[in-house]
DNA sequence: TAAAAAATTTAGACAAACCTAAATATTTTA
DNA sequence: TAAAATATTTAGGTTTGTCTAAATTTTTTA
């Protein structure tokens, strides 16, 4: 099997990839918390392994086998997050760190009689879709609350952002997954955004439309 | 926090603390599967940060500081196993390595609500005892079924030995923990013993016996 | 109780994954 | 399009935890 560092690049990479063509090694070494010289390294490691499409200078993407095993671990990480909230009452903002750790228990059996006990979930605790035991999911189709207009609204399905601080104000603010939104106002000063839920009203600064997605 | 091998060490020194004053560099090797000499550098380190008692060719014991940390270990390997197979439906001959793994999540918040979620288990699948949260526990006083004379028996409480194919083999004449044995006669040739069950005999060897624990 | 055997430690190396500093390649910009 | 800025790689080191081989200490045994 791979590493624990192995993992963590190929995850990485994934992740990363989803923004953009092909990964750079500066990319990984802010995502990672590490230098680009150890990027450098264990990028040579992973192609010599075959894990990744690397040229030097040129960035890198996963070959289908890299892939395969960071949709494992990302299907790994989200079980392990939905277990927490759903079982052990744990809240959305806590559980990250955790499941961070435990991505990384090695046995396929025992994930996916996790995935069984919970009944099957199709997402996380995040609205982060979860890949099925063979790495195949959808996401729905989500756009931030900042891309659309007055008058129009949808739920709430999921976050960009995915740190305490994010998702600690939006639980304050009943802003959590699969709550119904409808914009009523655009501040014209700040581009800020007026949404009325269910019960009251809720004003929230540009950047935190920009993270907040929801389905139409 | 301590590493990965340390907590290893910490474990393996306690267990073999059960058995003797103190535990030697060639019986942590042995159990370690490495090399005595890896097992003295690592021995100086614990040291250094006092977890263990150690002077050099006098074998070690573990400190105050240093039975806590393994006894949490132990906790968590066991609240694991009792997960494992309670909720995941596993046997108990699966669930050693996968704990194994597990036991180094770090988060001692997750293994408090754990233990909640499950009722708060006193015994794991193989009848060891599950350390509170707070380190302690209460063995039961087991003796093995070898040191027991004919007419008498008692209800099955433990194992020695661990091994999947004990555990698989036990599992196969019925003598799980729970239930209720009586020694009907012992075969003066090998010293093999006929044990009366509910429902049946069964004829075990002497080394089953010894490794077969039972309460009074 | 001295020699032999066994156990343990020390010395010197190695791989993994990281680091800093220097060299090189690519991209931007004037 | 050449100089400057930025990104990436290379070179050489460090730490952790392991190893083998040699040295030393303890234990056993004759």
């Amino acid at each position: 099997m791979n590493t624990l560092a192995e993992e963590n690049y190929l995850k990485s990479i994934y992740h990363l990839s989803l923004n953009a063509e092909s990964v750079s090694t500066n990319q990984m070494a802010a995502l990672l918390n590490t230098k680009a010289s150890s990027v450098t390294d264990m990028l040579k490691k992973l192609a010599e392994k075959e894990l990744i499409n690397y040229t030097p200078y040129q960035g890198v993407t996963l070959t289908a086998a890299g892939e395969k095993i960071a949709i494992n671990i990302i299907r790994k990480h989200r079980l392990w997050e939905f277990f927490l909230v759903e079982k052990l009452n744990f809240k959305w903002d806590e559980v990250h760190e955790m499941a961070e750790e435990m991505e990384h228990i090695s046995s396929n059996e025992l994930i996916d009689r996790l995935d069984k006990f919970m009944g099957f979930p199709k997402y996380d605790p995040h609205g982060d879709p979860i890949p099925d035991c063979d790495g195949k999911f959808k996401t729905h189709d989500l756009k931030p609350v900042s891309a659309i207009d007055v008058n129009a609204g949808g739920v709430i399905c999921g976050v960009r952002d995915h740190s305490p601080a994010f998702l600690q104000y939006l639980e304050k603010q009943g802003l959590t997954i699969g709550k119904q939104i409808c914009v009523t106002d655009i501040i014209e000063f700040d581009r800020s955004m007026v949404l009325q839920m269910e019960n009251k009203t809720v004003q929230i600064s540009r950047e935190v439309a920009n993270n907040l997605l929801i389905t139409l």
